[in-house]
DNA sequence: GTGCACAAACTTTTT
DNA sequence: GTTTGTGCAC
């Protein structure tokens, strides 16, 4: 079976060789009880079931290192696999740290998607494709489907490529080919989808190409269809090794299924809490069913907490409490004190992010009796991707160093894409897509027209697009200077194409030569607009990102299918990003701003999903939280701008659901001063978009947390009685319509208008609104 | 064929 | 408030 050893095999088997001579296994003296039974039951179905914080990556390298201790499996006969490409480098790491050698000799280590298209390099034409297939985009993959539809005569106005694709995408999650499609879907797409679904698959194999789905799919397939094949991998792969068992989808599952058929030494970690993927397929069922799927599986849960402050794990285990169809689980820690959770209400998403931002430096001093925190050491985690952007805005004016992770990816790129589009058509010349993207950019006079012309010739010959366009250049069928620059261009391919089997050139050079030649670099060079220094900087840096490559095709797939962006470590800096991003890691300081309703939980969410989107959200509160280390600090704002109109917002539903004896209420700033006769007067006033007059905010107060019921809110006012007017009141003014009160100075007003945004008025200016507000 | 102006649709979450 | 798509003038 010498296929099967990979590059690192040889490493790999010394490395087992040097495991072996070492019996005594100290490294499992560092385990709790149960985290050793994880590590140590190596036979038969074992189901880990890890909390967050419960040291879940130690068990699994320490059974990885055990495998190989013990002798049972060679480096190279242990599959096992993550999600992402940082849980795999971390894996690798930490395996490598507890032999006390590097770990290249674990060429199965890795992500569904890397191994994925491995195994189908390697039996790619039992599914009609060659074995330097290429991986589509998304934005690829968009583009094809678009094509499709329109071919189609379809109205994609009303029916959208992008809805398409998303089903699409569905039904392979779920395993489904054009040929096992069940009769439920055949409404799909205005009951057009499983036709093009069979056009689209029909249209990647003419390419070459797969999608992300694909890499599963197809090895699935082939894994249903030859048993041989199947056979010898079951055999090869002697443990299996799964993380995040909870994400996986029905594809996934299968495959895995497949493999682990045999001996059924199949390990499976995870989190039924911490399922938060399954609009993207992953079944929470996959996990909640695994003692049907492997009787006799052994159930191992590992339940004391490592990383947080009680206060934050009863303030994590109260909100989760509110989901059914739970396996169940206990956290627990042997910590004690710490913070409790703070909770803290504001006017609008900007003050919030002005306090989030003033709070981070007080901390970074060190406060309130708590210790300093660095900038590294504290995050600021967000429901959706675009609440980031008020953070970015405070921060970036108070001068405070952030890093956002998960933002647009280096690869995404529109220069690098482009690029990439330059270098995938020297590799693979069948490459359509990327002929399209890149024979009128940069500009070359060759518009829609003279890419049809291709494509008729093209499609008549039966050859992909660039052969087309030589055909096309042959028989005279274009003019003028499109002509010519076409045939430079093909030249120019075919010249770049010879160099590449040159041995004498660097694919480094090469890929300078080609975005030089091309005059792709030029075309930013002469762009004057803000944005062409950065693009032309991101070039270098792509040009830089080859040199850890042996080739151009090594690297466009390693590109393909890291998602990650590998933004500056350098410096002290917060992190900025999404509550999905952040599962895996952990900061001492969390902030979880945006707690309102129909924003977390989402209301898209909720309405797609129901009962079932809710429960998702809610484990996404309860990573969220549990997140943090020392200090959790939960916030909402009582409007917010959605859309670029203003909205008032209600706390979250999940606020309500922390339990008050973990919680401490912090009073946002300004909100001091005495309490005046004013403030019942003004109270009466009070518009419903008042966060602190809301209900949720209300049931806060009544819950005993050691607050006046008397509004903050009304304390405000109560300071600035001499101003006619109150915070949040509606107004009406001549020329801007209504709005609402946000700033009082003097006489002076700032008001946030329905339509104008926000204006700083003269409140002469200002009448009364008396209509019902928001 | 290119570039600009305007309208509309839109924002979860990502391998 | 943003991006993306469409229509129109050059």
């Amino acid at each position: 079976m010498s296929s099967f050893d990979d590059s690192g095999a040889l490493e790999g088997a010394s490395l087992a060789a040097r495991a072996m001579a070492a019996r005594p296994a100290p490294y499992l003296d560092d385990l709790n009880p149960e985290q050793r039974r994880a590590a140590e039951t190596l036979d038969g179905p074992v189901l880990m079931l890890a909390g967050a914080g419960t040291g879940k990556t130690k068990a699994l390298t320490t059974r990885i290192v055990h495998l190989l201790n013990t002798g049972r499996a060679h480096p190279n006969e242990i599959l096992a696999v993550t999600f992402t490409n940082k849980a795999a480098r971390e894996m690798k790491e930490r395996v490598a740290r507890l032999v006390g050698q590097a770990v290249e000799g674990m060429p199965w280590l890795g992500t569904f998607h890397s191994i994925g298209v491995r195994l189908l390099r390697r039996h790619a034409e039992l599914v009609g494709l060659t074995s330097n297939f290429t991986i589509l985009d998304t934005d690829d993959q968009l583009r094809l489907l678009k094509q499709l539809v329109q071919a189609a005569n379809i109205d994609d106005k009303r029916w959208p490529a992008r809805l398409l694709a998303g089903i699409i995408d569905q039904w392979k999650n779920r395993a489904w080919t054009p040929d096992n499609l069940p009769g439920s879907e055949a409404g799909a797409y205005d009951g057009k989808g499983p036709a093009l679904y069979r056009l689209y698959q029909l249209r990647l194999r003419e390419l070459n190409a797969v999608d992300f789905g694909d890499l599963l799919l197809h090895v699935v397939t082939i894994f249903q269809r030859h048993e041989d094949v199947l056979a010898q991998y079951q055999r090869w792969f002697k443990y299996i090794l799964v993380d995040e068992y909870q994400d996986t989808n029905v594809a996934q599952y299968l495959w895995l299924r497949l493999l682990a058929g045999g001996h059924r030494n199949i390990c499976c970690v995870g989190d039924d809490d911490q399922s938060i993927y399954g609009w993207r397929g992953a079944e929470v069922g996959n996990i909640l069913r695994f003692e049907k799927d492997f009787p006799g599986a052994a159930v191992i849960r590992l339940e004391q907490n490592y990383r947080s402050t009680p206060h934050i794990l009863a303030a994590a285990s109260g909100v989760i409490a509110g989901n059914r169809d739970r396996l169940g689980k206990t956290l627990w820690t042997a910590a004690k004190g710490g913070h409790k959770v703070r909770l803290i209400g504001h006017w609008d998403g900007e003050e919030e992010a002005r306090w989030i931002g003033d709070e981070v430096e007080a901390m970074s001093r060190g406060t309130r009796g708590m210790r300093s925190y660095g900038l590294d050491e504290m995050a600021i985690l967000v429901r959706a991707s675009h609440q980031m952007r008020a953070f970015e805005d405070r921060f970036l004016t108070i001068g405070l160093p952030y890093r956002v992770i998960g933002g647009p990816r280096f690869y995404e790129r529109l220069e690098i894409r482009d690029a990439m589009a330059y270098f995938r058509l020297v590799t693979s010349p069948a490459d359509d897509l990327a002929f399209e993207r890149i024979v009128n950019t940069p500009k070359r006079g060759l518009g829609d027209k003279a890419v049809q012309k291709i494509q008729v010739v093209a499609r008549r010959n039966g050859v992909p697009l660039m052969q087309g366009a030589r055909l096309l250049l042959d028989q005279k069928g274009l003019g003028g200077k499109g002509a010519a620059e076409l045939a430079r261009l093909l030249d120019s391919f075919a010249r770049w194409r010879r160099m590449m089997d040159d041995p004498a050139m660097t694919h480094i050079e090469l890929a300078e030569i080609i975005l030089d030649e091309s005059g792709y670099t030029a075309m930013w060079q002469n762009d004057r607009t803000p944005e062409a220094p950065g693009r032309l900087e991101n070039l270098k840096e792509l040009v830089k990102a080859l040199e850890g490559f042996e080739n151009l095709q090594g690297f466009l797939e390693h590109v393909a299918l890291i998602m990650e962006n590998e933004s500056d470590g350098a410096g002290e800096k917060i992190t900025l990003m999404t509550l999905h991003a952040a599962k895996g890691l952990e900061f001492p300081a969390v902030f979880l701003p945006g707690w309102e309703d129909g924003l977390f939980p989402s209301q898209r969410s909720m309405d797609e999903s129901g009962q079932k989107g809710l429960e998702e959200e809610r484990r996404l509160a309860y990573v969220g939280i549990t997140r943090a280390e020392e200090v959790c600090t939960i916030s909402f704002a009582g409007n917010r701008r959605v859309y670029g109109q203003w909205q008032s917002q209600l706390p979250s539903r999940f606020i309500d659901e922390l339990p008050p004896d973990h919680v401490e209420v912090l009073t946002p700033p300004g909100l001091y001063g005495g309490r005046g006769v004013a403030a019942a007067s003004v109270e009466t006033r009070a518009s419903e978009a008042d966060v602190y007059n809301s209900p949720g905010w209300r049931r806060l107060q009544s819950r005993g947390t050691g607050r006046p019921p008397t509004s903050p809110r009304a304390q405000v006012t109560a300071s600035q009685a001499v101003s006619a007017h109150t915070l949040g009141e509606r107004v009406f003014h001549q020329k801007f319509g209504y709005g609402a009160i946000t700033g009082i100075e003097g006489d002076k007003l700032e008001v946030v208008f329905d339509k104008a945004g926000v204006k700083k008025v003269v409140a002469r200016f200002i009448t009364g609104a008396d209509d019902v507000p928001f």
